[in-house]
DNA sequence: TAGGACAATATTGTTTACAAAAGAAGGCGG
DNA sequence: CCGCCTTCTTTTGTAAACAATATTGTCCTA
């Protein structure tokens, strides 16, 4: 009944929320790993709340496809076969190619781009990346950055729902220093062709650079993820 | 505590899906209206279970989209904005037309062909459509063949996730039978276009029919949508 | 009569305790 | 070694209770 870790205390206020939000906080940044059990009553003891949010909050979680739940077994860190990650992949070309093409239109509203730029200039800087947690934001921010100029509020929360993150974070260990350099590449020359309005131009370059990550991903150490059913 | 619509009783197993089963039906073939408040105690009562279920359930389709949660108001079904259906239908029709170029690709697989046809074989019918539900079904039917036939299976859950049929239960006061005719016929070049392996066609074909239905969709009497914020 | 303060009611958010069922693990006899 | 049994852990559902918040109704006053 003790809490090691305190959620912020609302009062009254909807503690089912705070869970769900740790919860995915700690699966994406990788502090519960792919494949782990949530046992509700170390939750419920960790965080200092009763079952009913905690319950709560896993199903929240599993319809957003964070969290599995088996009958009778309980919650675990959702953990992706190769085909659905590619399946992801495939689906994720289509959504951010209408993106670009969206945002290189918008790019006409000064408020827009601004913005736009602000969030993707890190991608400009010479620096060598520090380390692959660093790269996978600024990778993630990127790809947000886009996704928010194309100003379509369901193409956000559908992204949100398609766990690139939980991709990453699967594949983060196999990321190295080359790969990441060639991905910064392509994502300068995706900026680029926003930012000239050019939505041709800016279609094609997030294509070329979701399939080279897609085929990055298929040639991965299986392993890596769940295996096929 | 008296049941008066009996959920199929599973052993402890897991009441909460029925639940969830039970208002998704309800709310997606019209009978629970868009707006409607959800009490808590009515379902309990109504449908013979206590309000851990029925909460989890709430929390479960509001993650999937299907009914929203203001704090401390409790559940209502949701009803989309003007903006939100026409944003879905923006990223359904990149959705689809993938689908669409899958679909045509995968027509060499005798397997999957049969399936599609069968699932299709309504669209040739002659016969006039009775009721604007026998269509809404037949619609959905359709779409779904096609996104079956692409294979992926992240695009079938996605598609799940969007919520077309909460969109046409919302307009279906408005359609007429020539829109009906119309649709139908569009189908039909789809199918055709898909039959014939034809993925560039069935793209064309699929992107049209979306945007037409985008068309009418906004040529509608706004009291039908949720007003904006 | 219109409008506002205030009390009564309804509803949600959370906790607690208990009971039933399913799965996992380990031991035991064959 | 294999199958079966028991035991333990864990999930799942129920019920009752209380607190916190929202809604509604009422009464009073201008």
């Amino acid at each position: 009944m003790r809490a090691t870790r305190e959620l912020k205390a609302e009062p009254h206020g909807r503690k089912e929320v705070s869970v769900a939000d740790y919860l995915s906080a700690a699966i994406l940044n990788g502090r519960f790993a792919p494949g782990q059990r949530l046992i509700e009553a170390e939750l419920t003891s960790d965080l200092g709340v009763s079952r009913g949010p905690v319950r709560e909050a896993f199903r929240r979680l599993s319809a957003e496809g964070l969290i599995e739940i088996v009958p009778n077994r309980g919650a675990m860190v959702r953990r992706l076969s190769i085909v659905e990650a590619l399946e992801l992949f495939e689906i994720r070309t289509e959504l951010e190619a209408l993106a670009a093409r969206l945002a290189s239109v918008n790019m006409k509203d000064p408020r827009v781009r601004t913005a736009f730029e602000e969030a993707i200039a890190p991608i400009w800087s010479i620096e060598p990346r520090h380390s692959t947690a660093d790269y996978l934001l600024e990778n993630q921010r990127f790809h947000a950055a886009v996704i928010a100029a194309a100003g379509n509020g369901q193409l956000v929360k559908l992204n949100q729902q398609m766990h690139l993150s939980l991709i990453m974070a699967q594949i983060s260990s196999s990321l190295t220093s080359h790969v990441i350099g060639t991905s910064l590449h392509e994502h300068r020359m995706i900026a680029t062709a926003i930012r000239a309005r050019d939505a041709e131009a800016a279609d094609a370059a997030i294509r070329d650079h979701l399939h080279r990550a897609q085929e990055f991903m298929r040639a991965m150490p299986p392993e890596l993820f769940r295996r096929e059913d």
